[in-house]
DNA sequence: ATCGCACCAAGTGTCGACACATTGAACGTG
DNA sequence: CACGTTCAATGTGTCGACACTTGGTGCGAT
């Protein structure tokens, strides 16, 4: 994957853009499509539905308070009710919208309180990652995320806020199958769908990028040391300043 | 309730015996039944379904691999298979059936490997739970803790494995309660009811009572001392003990 | 103008029906 | 007797229909 960008880079700065483009295009929809992993819906159709809806509310386009009834969402899909129930009910589990009894559902909202909540267990989780993938992860595992830092630089030299923001799922998501707990991976991810909601709050603040990533730079190297306590203060104050610079926003 | 037990003491050896189990049935419903709060299906019958499935499941009355398919669920409980379908969704959502694409559905079988998986997950979470604990409860509310401790002392005295057992089901919801981060508590309670189903492993090793208790106790004294690093440790350390006594076992 | 009540459109939970997939047994062939 | 094929039985995903609820609209009474 970095040799794709890598190998493009002298053909021209409008190339390199729409190449740019594509990859995390691409990586968007990896990342998204590895949260909604998590979710099997025996039916294929409920499945295309839930998968559609999630990301128009992750993205926004589906505000929240929004409604999205079953009949109205039946006629647009071409579909009966059945599925779109299926997918209402999958929606809710990852608590993308709510579903009163015998009431229109509609997207929720999500309050700062709520947020915090999610940004203290998250936090909690990655430092478990950092901890057991000191314990269990190759050196050359290690070095992937090495990788994946590199980048991070580029798009922090290049002032590129949401290339960044894909290429540090892209961190965060190998750093939790380095831990070698597929259960934690999965909780995370599921996690994780919740934040992309609120992402736009989370890197809007100037001088945020550089702290990011001078942070992920020590968090690497305390990796390849292997160094568990420093792994995982890191860890944790990384995620935490997350939250802080959502808070600080005021935006919520 | 301590109080209900304690004013039937001096009634008689029979009645206090049959007093206790009431009560336990009454601790082990609100247990099940606080774990399964933060399934909200819309629809009321297929969550009597799912809870009665549930239940059958955690209590072992349908082992792992039993096949449990719609069309005769429906059948069983007299409604139509969306109830049903819906119920068996929610279930799979919770680990407790597997759902492959147009083949029957079966309760799910649980691996050491992923219990481990679980327990590494929740002696961090339980941990966290404590550091929030001591963060923002008041004096009054670790109290309360104390009183629980207090039963697990009495059902030790009594040599009474399944009071323990629920027991401490009650003062880990506490805990999680007084962390004030509902979030962390539903995570907690989705991840407790799997670990129901292997519960009868982790209690049946000899001399785990005296040695759970003694951390519980030492667990409440600091709480009471705000020794936050204290606190954690021994969370952590309790939780993850839980694992040993299992793994120990060779059950699985 | 305001309140209360009947009424109606639209949505929800549930049902029975249908086409297709899967499974296991019967059956013939080597 | 082993083994692949055929075929019925059973289950799944999806559909359209039905009764009941809910939320709003308009109308009449005050």
């Amino acid at each position: 994957m970095a040799a794709e960008v890598g190998d493009l880079a002298d053909t021209g700065p409008a190339l390199v853009a729409s190449a740019r483009a594509a990859d995390l295009g691409q990586l968007r929809e990896d990342m998204l499509f590895s949260a909604l992993r998590g979710v099997d819906g025996s039916s294929s159709l409920a499945l295309a539905i839930f998968r559609e809806l999630a990301v128009g509310i992750v993205e926004g386009r589906l505000p929240p308070g929004h409604e999205v009834n079953s009949a109205e969402l039946a006629r647009e899909f071409n579909t009966s009710r059945t599925p779109v129930r299926e997918a209402l009910l999958m929606l809710e589990r990852e608590d993308l919208v709510i579903v009163p009894p015998r009431r229109r559902p509609y997207v929720s909202e999500v309050a700062l309180a709520q947020v915090r909540e999610i940004y203290e267990i998250r936090a909690c989780l990655y430092a478990l990652v950092s901890e057991l993938l000191i314990q269990r992860a190759s050196d050359e595992q290690i070095a992937t995320l090495h990788d994946w830092q590199a980048k991070l630089e580029a798009d922090t030299q290049a002032g590129d806020v949401d290339a960044y923001f894909w290429h540090n799922v892209g961190f965060r998501n190998t750093e939790a199958s380095l831990s070698g707990n597929r259960e934690l991976q999965r909780r995370l991810s599921s996690l994780g769908l919740q934040m992309h909601r609120f992402r736009h709050l989370s890197l809007s603040l100037p001088g945020r990028l550089l702290n990011s990533l001078a942070d992920h730079g020590r968090l690497v190297r305390a990796y390849a040391d292997r160094d568990v306590a420093m792994a995982v203060a890191i860890s944790r104050s990384l995620v935490w300043r997350g939250y802080q610079a959502i808070e600080r926003s005021g935006l919520m």
